[in-house]
DNA sequence: TAAATTTGCTAACGAACGTTAGGTTGCTTA
DNA sequence: TAAGCAACCTAACGTTCGTTAGCAAATTTA
C-alpha cells in the first residue's frame, strides 16, 4: 500500500534526496525543479522559501526521534534494558528515514535563527535522555564508564554513522544492526568477557 | 614557537575555519576574504579556484591520517594492542587538528572528479587498515565481534565524531579520550567484565 | 454549474556567485 | 640600482541564485 503524497510532500521528498547527496547550500531550487520535472518558480505555488523545507525536515526527524525514545521510557526496566531499547529504537528510525536522517544530521546548520537555536536545544534534549540512561545504570552498578557524557556522544556517534552505509537490501536488517551494535556497546571487542562467563558461571549456580 | 604561515598556507587555515562552520558552498570567496581582510579577487594571487583549497585540506588531512597509521604498524604487537595504538594515534590527529578533520569528513563530496573518486578509494584503503586489525584479533581469539567490517565502521565513527565537541581547553587531554575511548570499545559499557575478572582471577594462578 | 483550489507556466527582479584582466605598490635579490 | 616577485587593488565578466508577479489551465468542491 504505497502512501499517496501531496505535491508539498513529494516536493520535500524529493529535496530530501538532493540535500543528502549535494547538500542543502550546494542543491539550487533550479536542480529541485528539475528533479521534480517543473519550473523553479512552480515550487512556491506549495512552499514559503527554500530553508522552509529544511525546516520540516528537520523537525520531523526530531519529533520522530522523540516520539521513539518516549516510547521506550513508557516500560519499565533496568538500565541495560532501556538502553538496549533505546538503541534500537534509535536505529529503527535512522533506518526507516535514511535521507532525512542524513538531512537531519548534517544540514541543520543552515538553519537560520531561531530554529538553529531550537535545532540545538532539542538535540540536547535528546542526548540528555541518553545520558540519564547510562548515569542511571552507573548508580546501580550496571555500567563502569569513565563519563557519562563522552559514554553518550559516543554510543550517539556510532549509531549516527549508520545512514550513510546502510541500504534496505543490504544483508543487514534494522533489528540484527541495533543487535550488533549492542553488543558491541555494551560487551566490547574483547572476547575474554564471554570466555570468562562461560568459564565461571556454573560458580553462580544457585 | 609560532610557525610563520605564508599567505597561502593563512588563506587554507581561514578557509578550513569558515568551511568547517559554514560548509564549503555556504562560505564564498568574499566571506574568506573579508575575514582575511582583503578582496576577493585578490585570494587569486594565491590559490588557482576555490576547490584547490578544498582539495589540499582534505589531501593532506589523509596524508595524516595515513602517517599516522603506518608509524602505528610499523611496531609489533597484538591485535588489541595496535587497536589501542591505532585509536590513539587516529585520535591525536583529530585533536591536532580539529577543524581540518571536519572539512575532511564532511565537506569532500563538494570535491569534483577525480578528486572525488581519489578521495573515496584513500577512505576505504584507510578503512582496510582497521578492518585488517580486527580480522586478526578475531582469528586469534582476542576479539569476538559479529562482523569486522561493521566493527571497525562503529569505530571509527565514534571516534570521529570528536571533532564537533573538542576543545584543546576542556577537560579531556587527547591521551585521556583515546583511553576512554579504548575502554569503551573493548570492554563495553557492562561492568560485570572487570568484576568477574576480580572475582574469579585468584583461580588461575599458576 | 459556478466558485474555489491546486498546479503550473513565462518573465523577470536584484543580489550574489566564482573568476579574470590589468594595473600598482613595496620589498627582496642580483 | 635595476629586475623580479609577492601581495593587493579596482573594475568587471557572465552565470547562477532565491524569489516575486501575474496569468492560465485543470481539478475539486459547493
Amino acid at each position: 500500500m504505497e502512501a499517496v503524497l501531496s505535491r508539498k510532500e513529494q516536493i520535500e521528498k524529493t529535496a530530501t534526496a538532493l540535500f543528502k547527496s549535494k547538500g542543502f547550500s550546494a542543491t539550487s531550487m533550479r536542480d529541485l525543479a528539475n528533479a521534480l520535472g517543473i519550473e523553479a518558480a512552480s515550487i512556491y505555488s506549495h512552499i514559503k522559501s527554500k530553508e522552509e523545507i529544511l525546516q520540516r525536515v528537520c523537525f520531523n526527524m526530531a519529533r520522530e526521534f522523540f516520539e521513539a525514545i518516549d516510547a521506550v521510557e513508557a516500560k519499565e526496566g533496568n538500565a541495560t534494558d532501556r538502553l538496549k531499547r533505546a538503541i534500537a529504537a534509535h536505529v529503527n528510525v535512522l533506518t526507516q528515514n535514511t535521507e532525512a536522517s542524513a538531512v537531519f544530521l548534517h544540514e541543520w546548520r543552515h538553519l537560520s535563527e531561531p530554529m538553529h537555536g531550537t535545532y540545538l536545544s532539542l538535540r540536547d534534549k535528546y542526548e540528555a535522555r541518553f545520558r540519564e540512561i547510562i548515569r542511571s545504570g552507573m548508580n546501580n552498578g550496571e555500567f563502569t564508564v569513565p563519563d557519562e557524557k563522552f559514554a553518550a556522544l559516543t554510543i550517539l556517534s556510532s549509531l549516527n554513522w549508520i545512514h550513510t552505509w546502510y541500504k534496505p537490501e543490504g544483508k543487514m536488517t534494522p533489528a540484527e544492526i541495533a543487535h550488533n551494535l549492542t553488543e558491541m556497546l555494551l560487551n566490547g571487542l574483547t572476547s575474554s568477557k564471554q570466555a570468562l562467563h562461560d568459564t565461571y558461571s556454573h560458580l553462580n549456580t544457585p
